[in-house]
DNA sequence: CTTTTTGTGATTAACTGAGTGAAATTTTGG
DNA sequence: CCAAAATTTCACTCAGTTAATCACAAAAAG
């Protein structure tokens, strides 16, 4: 609120630099001479709040990181490299960072993961829950059903229940108005539509998955403390794995009668 | 050394994800429970050296970005999402925060940059000092002069040419063995190559750039003190730019004298 | 009902990093 | 060539953050 970055890009940047490790006195810096161009210790120093002698130690670790090039004359002069190419310089970091730590996380996995499960566990946050949604959707072997409301069925859940359609999943879809669903068609050829079980409009409904009969979702759209309802943020869910889990079985009774499946509850 | 990637994925694990902004315990809490599949807070304590007590504000921050999910039981017990899962969320992160950045920059950039400059400016690091050279290559308008050892040809630099050559640059590329010229020819049509000027060949090359005869960039590959020289921080290289700057004198005339060019030295 | 385990909160210690100032070096002007 | 001013480097203090410990409340297990 205080620094919207439209309103203070130089608040907006130096946020950012820190946050990709930097130092305070170093992103400033580098912000004082992204709009300076080129400038001694002396300029930066004018404008920028850092102390004049504690410049130089912050062009030292922007030189190290290569953001910045030094002329060595006295003064000083110091030239920060261009937008773009710090956009690129950052990009290479984190590609790599990320490599690193994949390949990481990757070695220490175990063999097995979420097989049958006795407990719900809960997620917080819309990305969150649409990472488990698109996650079990991979998963699935047989069938799907997934009911959802207009703004949560986005491109990445239609593409993930798109490539399960091929795989040969079946797949159920409900609470999706008349617009979309032309998109449906075409995207998920064999997937049925349904209509909404039941007074889904009114509440603050948000999706509800059930795979292969043994994996299900719930979540909510909380009008949170602290959270506008628009925000991301304001997704929970819950879910649950394994044919024998409470919530699963809840689930799956609810929507063998609703749909009137032929397989039987177990 | 002591903590090499494929030696001990945990620290590098949690020193990969501390410079994604978790905290310590953070850190170690998820990574325990990456290699746990699930467990409590005594579990995770366990194999992380994380005191018990502190595990759950550990699961806070975590559960906050998505990263675990929460068993409401007692005890309560936390599930890690998958390494693929994790390595999506904190590429979307990234490449938010990296938007963000490069916007603000953006509009702090002043509108003129790099025209004539007196000093020379020095770069440290490769992939500074490529950056530095497809910059230039990028700007240039009718001719370009661009000296360099093997291995330091990469296919972004021959990217950068090719686009050159195709605005109507002309191209004089040397210092390339004839394994490459082959590659050189397909990929930018136009360029004349010839061969090294004078002594390259046993001495700590490494590249040369002329573009518009106005702006020069020499690198060195130095066996720097503490990094050895196939590291790829080895190279340094200095720049200067304008029709007047010293730099640029020097090797305009070198080059006008050597390569027998019509345009006499200013 | 007692004992053990689990979860929450408060408190202390250690450390990183921002900020300040003095000293050494270099430049500029006489 | 010398003196004054500025530039640069270095050492130190202080504050804020975070790791770590401890004490206590709540809940399960026996």
């Amino acid at each position: 609120m205080s620094t919207d970055p439209s309103d203070d890009p130089r608040s907006a940047a130096i946020e950012q630099l820190k946050r990709f490790g930097l130092s305070t006195y170093a992103a400033r810096t580098f912000v004082a001479l992204q709009s300076l161009g080129t400038g001694t210790a002396k300029d930066v120093s004018g404008v920028s709040d850092v102390p004049r002698t504690r410049v130089y130690d912050a062009i030292d670790e922007l030189h190290e990181r290569g953001l910045v090039d030094v002329q060595q004359s006295s003064p000083k002069e110091f030239w920060a490299i261009s937008a773009e190419t710090t956009r690129g310089m950052f990009e290479q970091e984190m590609d790599h960072r990320l490599s690193v730590l994949s390949g990481a996380l990757e070695e220490l996995e175990p063999a097995h993961r979420s097989e049958e499960q006795q407990g719900v566990w809960t997620v917080n946050g819309r990305s969150a829950v649409t990472d488990r949604v698109i996650e079990f959707v991979q998963e699935a072997d047989d069938e799907i059903v997934y009911m959802t409301v207009e703004g949560l069925l986005t491109d990445d859940v239609i593409d993930a229940l798109g490539t399960a359609a091929q795989r040969g999943v079946t797949i159920s879809l409900g609470g999706v108005s008349s617009d979309v669903q032309d998109r449906i068609e075409e995207d998920i050829p064999g997937a049925e539509l349904f209509d909404s079980l039941w007074v889904w409009s009114d509440t603050p409904a948000g999706r509800l998955l059930m795979v292969d009969g043994a994996q299900t979702l719930v979540s909510v759209l909380v009008n949170g403390d602290d959270v506008p309802p628009t925000d991301p943020r304001s997704e929970t869910a819950i879910w649950g794995a394994g044919e024998t889990n409470s919530l699963v079985v809840v689930l799956r009774a609810i929507f063998t009668w609703k749909l009137g499946d032929a397989e039987p509850p177990t």
